[in-house]
RNA sequence: GGGCUUAUAGCUCAGAAGGUUAGAGCGCGCGCCUGAUAAGCGCGAGGUCCCUGGUUCGAUUCCAGGUAAGCCCA
């Protein structure tokens, strides 16, 4: 005996039971040990910020892993799957910030660095619950009590360890780094915080002479919005393929690009115009890279230095759409001109001070300005000396502080940096080893990347981070990279015992200088987050400290999956540390999931008020129809927009069916008391349909292993839904009578076999998917039956295919026979007669010879399902449809090239019905096109039929289905005996009857037809409907009804016996 | 401004190695079936397969250019 299925339920309360059986019996750990000694399969866990609660798309992410590892651990692998928390980072502080109403970084060390720490600590696990309870509900099987933790002391010395290994390769080095500013809160701002802060303004927009040097009255012309880094300019940068000109205008020589001349001086000029415009004359033209190496006069004193300066270099950043084509450079005010300033060696020229003011050494008016304050002064210079052409306003998107509201500069800070672009043809060739999905980030999106690849800035000059574990000798400026705490131990003259491995504490330390007799202080700065959770393949072990075996065992991961954003965050530093440290790729292969939109298709944000709470739906449509909705709606990598909608669907059409064919299985079951597992009829002997499905089976046995293993996440659940529909609407909906009364024996034996094996089969296969419902199926299924088998489906095998089974030409058959019924339904409709109403025969055309085998070997499914006595063939198409010919395009087009176009007009004029006569006669058929004659055979030839009115006909391309609706005598009998019927079961389910309740009946008719009905298909009645006994007149217990059947009056009563 | 992605029915998505009748589900209207149903079946309405050009006998599909949206970067 199967558990009742009991009909009053929601899917999330019963996912609460499973969720409370798997934690009694620890069903995940179990399914972690029953695989010790498996073949590993390592997921790597992309830790998340528990700072703030999850998100829709956190569950996404989630649930895309889950699926996978559950698949891996069914197919019997040992799955590693250890949870991570990132905790570093300025997110962090700015939260911490905001609590405590600091605004800048003298407020923050007056409130007292230490402090500060001890709420970064507690912030960072504001929300861990949520995130366990969401993780836990929705039933992402991870291991959340041995996470890794990027605060932790232990994961912290495995990051030192990473960073010393880089540094004795040399490639940890100091540098400068152009980085957003914000000089009122004296920090430098990350990238997403920059991206908060765009408006619109205005700015300066000058034109410039720089008089070159040995050329007389010639000036290159140079295009500038921040004046205030003219002081700081240390050369000019050109395309080296663009075209240039010298223009004489107004008795000066003008140098700029060509294409940029209408920027200046409008439109009516062209390049090739020479002499177009009054006072301005093309005198010589250059190709870019002619101008380089060109010397010109500096406009400012700038210092000495001693690098050569103020000469003309190339920069494929130049553009000509706006400007002059030429650019100044200032290498402490742009990464373009830093890295420009590197490339040439040209002096680091820094003017202004971290305040924003320009150094009091400068010896202009604007010494000690706030430098936007200086930029009318430098301009009214300019002008005064000649040198300003033209000036004007420049109205762009320029970042300000979200904080403070203060224009943020563009500034050189120093910084430290890892030699990435000296591992980067290495990245390269890891990459190719990677599998993608989608494919196209491998050599798109993450190639493309590391083929720009720059040196990675690592060093934060903030608080709350991985101190940068390196130390500097006041003295002789020896530097030390320390890797390990035993090492800060030795080296340290200060450390406790009990050392934590953050500010402020770190900066205590202090080390003894090896190479004199110096004290070292340590730099201060600390590392961007990003590396910490890049280390994660390393650090989530304490490797090389601790766990040797598992991390060998568990380097590279099998696979990663997160948003597509962390191409350049997590995904990059993965890959490079990964190359840095082991010269192999972190990782092998890694799903990139996309965006969730809100439902009005704009990104979720909590401003918009357009996010969805995942708890609303995991509380009233429980984890399952979540996860369904995201593995099915579409790929995970589409951008998708979330639709509430969707996830009912996904309860309904899925869930819902799935659900109704396992309580019909066990309600029948239990009712006939079938022992399933006792005499099994081999497959061979059961009905055709049985056949059918299990065919159907395993054929998706191998489509959801397939798309598993190539990581298709949607292909698999979309496929095992199409199954399931096949299940209940074909399989089910036509093996009815065969589980509900009919007689013991093996048909019925076959039955319940048959959909037990594959009920249970679909519980395992759908398990990775909805593993709460796949579950509850199992253990009812299988363990009410087998108490030896495993406890739950995620300690079961996945299913293998038993190809022996598989016979795709049945289900090929299958699949056209219910395309006949399908048309012979639509056929009915037309015809207005119920299904019910049995008809004498049905009239099939245009099938060939095997297509009719076909429909005799499956000739009950189309009796019964369109309720006809008897199928007849005929090949008579033009009496039930209209018939033309067209050519065979995709076999005559290849031939005959331009003549298919002929060929189609010609049988598109010419007697269809003629042509194909003589096309079933000779076997070929002759067409005259364009003045030839053209001789057709049969494969060149498509015979199309369309529907032709006034017949109750459904026609497709190739055939069509007719109906005869002249109803005898005995068929309208048996149409009205079936009518009964159903008037007397809907009566019994009014009445609440039980399904298998016997009961009395009476029909009291005036009608001779219901009088005549009933004497005739009295043991039909009576059988279909459970009646025991027919009385005269009911008792006063008896529900009665007056009832219509086809016309009649009746009134029938019913009554439990 | 650069890189990548996407564009097919009102909505969510399939699909076609280039072949002349482009599909499904949801939603809407009508009808039907049903003692498994949080169901199902049938019919109907609903498409410039984003636009323009090219290649081709034939392009929604391939190529080029554009437009729009998204992500990442500058």
């Amino acid at each position: 005996m199967f558990e009742e299925v009991s009909p009053q339920f929601t899917f999330a309360e019963k996912e609460k039971q499973t969720l409370e059986f798997w934690r009694e019996n620890d069903i995940f750990q179990k399914s972690m040990e029953m695989y010790k000694d498996a073949p590993p399969f390592v997921f790597l866990e992309g830790p998340p910020f528990a700072n703030a609660p999850p998100g829709v798309h956190h569950v996404l992410a989630r649930i895309m892993k889950d699926a996978v590892c559950r698949y891996k651990t069914m197919t019997g692998h040992y799955v590693h799957r250890k949870a991570g928390w990132d905790t570093h980072g300025l997110p962090v502080e700015y939260q911490v910030e905001k609590q405590l109403n600091i605004t800048n970084k003298a407020e923050l060390e007056a409130y007292g660095v230490q402090n500060f720490i001890e709420k970064c600590k507690e912030n960072v696990f504001q929300y861990e619950q949520d995130w366990r309870q969401m993780t836990e509900r929705i039933g992402f099987w991870v291991n959340l009590d041995e996470a890794y933790i990027t605060l932790s002391n232990d994961y912290i010395e495995s990051v030192w360890w990473v960073l010393r290994q880089a540094w004795d390769k040399g490639l940890l080095y100091q540098g400068h780094k152009v980085q957003p500013y914000c000089y009122r809160c004296g920090t430098t701002l990350a990238s997403h915080e920059v991206a908060l802060g765009y408006q619109e303004v205005a700015d300066p927009s000058i034109f410039v002479r720089f008089p070159l040097k040995n050329r007389e009255n010639t000036y290159l012309l140079v295009w500038t919005t921040t004046p205030w880094t003219l002081p700081s300019n240390v050369a000019v940068a050109v395309g080296e393929d663009y075209d240039y000109v010298n223009v004489e205008h107004n008795g000066q020589n003008l140098i700029l690009a060509k294409e940029c001349i209408s920027n200046l001086f409008g439109d009516e000029l062209t390049p090739d115009d020479k002499g177009g415009i009054e006072g301005l004359k093309i005198v010589e033209n250059y190709k870019g890279s002619d101008l380089c190496d060109w010397e010109y006069e500096p406009l400012f004193d700038s210092g000495q230095h001693a690098e050569r300066s103020h000469y003309v270099v190339p920069g494929d950043f130049v553009t000509t759409t706006e400007g002059s084509g030429l650019v100044h450079i200032a290498p402490a005010f742009g990464q373009d001109d830093y890295d420009i300033g590197q490339k040439h060696n040209l002096p680091f020229v820094q003017l202004v001070g971290a305040d924003g003011k320009f150094v009091p050494e400068v010896k202009d008016v604007w010494a000690g300005e706030y430098v936007k304050d200086a930029d009318p002064k430098i301009i009214e210079n300019l002008n005064e000396r000649g040198l300003l052409f033209k000036a004007a306003e420049y109205t762009h998107q320029y970042p300000f502080c979200w904080r403070c509201d203060n224009p943020l500069l563009y500034y050189a800070r120093e910084s430290w940096f890892i030699r990435t672009t000296a591992i980067r043809d290495q990245m390269l060739e890891h990459n190719k080893e990677i599998n993608w999905y989608p494919e196209h980030i491998k050599d798109g999106r993450f190639g493309n990347w590391l083929e720009n690849n720059i040196d990675w800035g690592l060093s934060r000059e903030r608080y709350w981070g991985t101190p940068l574990p390196i130390w500097i000798c006041d003295d002789c400026g020896h530097q030390h990279c320390i890797g390990s705490i035993a090492e800060l131990k030795e080296l340290g003259t200060n450390v406790p015992n009990d050392i934590e491995l953050h500010r402020p504490y770190m900066d205590d330390v202090v080390l003894a200088c090896e190479k004199c007799s110096g004290i070292m202080h340590r730099v201060q700065d600390v590392i961007d987050c990003w590396f910490d959770s890049g280390c994660a393949h390393t650090a989530q072990w304490h490797y090389p400290f601790e766990n040797k075996e598992l991390f060998e065992q568990a380097y590279p991961a099998d696979f990663i999956s997160e948003a597509i954003d962390q191409t350049r965050g997590w995904f990059y530093s993965l890959l490079a540390t990964g190359t840095l440290l082991y010269d192999k790729p972190a990782y092998k292969n890694c799903l990139c999931l996309e965006l969730i939109l809100a439902s009005d298709g704009q990104k979720m944000s909590k401003s918009r008020g357009n996010t969805v709470d995942p708890w609303t739906i995991l509380n009233k449509q429980g984890a399952d129809a979540m996860r369904w909705y995201m593995f099915t709606a579409s790929p995970p990598w589409a951008q998708r927009t979330f639709k509430l909608e969707g996830v009912d669907e996904a309860l309904k059409k899925f869930m819902g069916t799935l659900q109704n064919v396992y309580s019909f299985f066990v309600m029948y079951a239990n009712l006939e008391q079938v022992d399933v597992l006792e005499d099994a009829p081999p497959v061979a002997e059961r009905a055709i349909v049985d056949r059918w499905i299990l065919s159907r089976l395993h054929t998706l046995i191998n489509k959801v292993r397939d798309d598993m293993e190539s990581y298709h996440l949607t292909n698999a659940p979309r496929a095992i839904e199409a199954f399931v529909d096949d299940l209940s609407n074909w399989y089910v909906r036509r093996s009815r009578d065969r589980f509900w009364g009919a007689e013991a024996g093996q048909d019925k034996q076959a039955a319940y076999a048959t959909l037990y094996e594959v009920l249970v089969t679909v519980a395992k296969l759908a398990a990775p998917f909805i593993p709460f419902l796949a579950d509850e199926l199992y253990r009812n299924l299988v363990g009410s039956l087998a108490p030896d088998a495993p406890l739950s489906v995620h300690l079961a095998k996945y299913p293998t295919a038993d190809d022996t089974q598989i016979n795709a030409e049945l289900e090929n058959d299958m699949a056209f026979t219910r395309e006949v019924i399908s048309m012979g339904h639509a056929a009915r409709n037309r015809s207005g007669i119920k299904t019910r109403q049995p008809l004498a025969e049905i009239t099939l055309g245009g099938l060939s010879d095997a297509e009719k085998e076909t429909i005799n070997r499956l000739s009950s499914f189309v009796h019964d399902e369109l309720n006809v006595k008897k199928i007849v063939f005929t090949e008579e198409l033009g009496a039930f449809a209209q018939v033309t010919l067209k050519p065979n395009f995709k076999v005559l087009g290849p031939k005959y090239g331009k003549g298919v176009q002929e060929i189609a007009k010609a049988l598109a004029t010419a007697d269809a019905t003629q042509l194909k006569a003589e096309l079933e006669a000779d076997g070929s058929l002759q067409v005259e096109a364009a003045g030839e004659t053209w001789t057709l055979d049969q494969s060149e030839i498509d015979v199309q039929t369309q529907n032709r009115e006034g017949f109750f006909v459904e026609v497709d391309a190739k055939k069509f289905v007719a109906l005869s609706t002249e109803l005898t005598h005995e068929l309208m009998l048996e149409g009205m005996a079936r009518e009964l019927v159903n008037k007397i079961q809907n009566m019994r389910k009014d009445a609440d009857f039980n399904v298998s309740d016997r009961i009395k009946l009476s029909v009291n008719t005036s009608s001779a037809l219901v009088t005549e009905t009933f004497e005739t298909h009295r043991d039909y009645i009576l059988t279909e409907t459970l009646t025991t006994e027919v009385v005269e007149s009911p008792s006063e217990k008896a529900f009665s009804l007056d009832q219509k059947l086809n016309g009649e009056p009746a009134t029938l009563s019913v009554e439990q016996v």
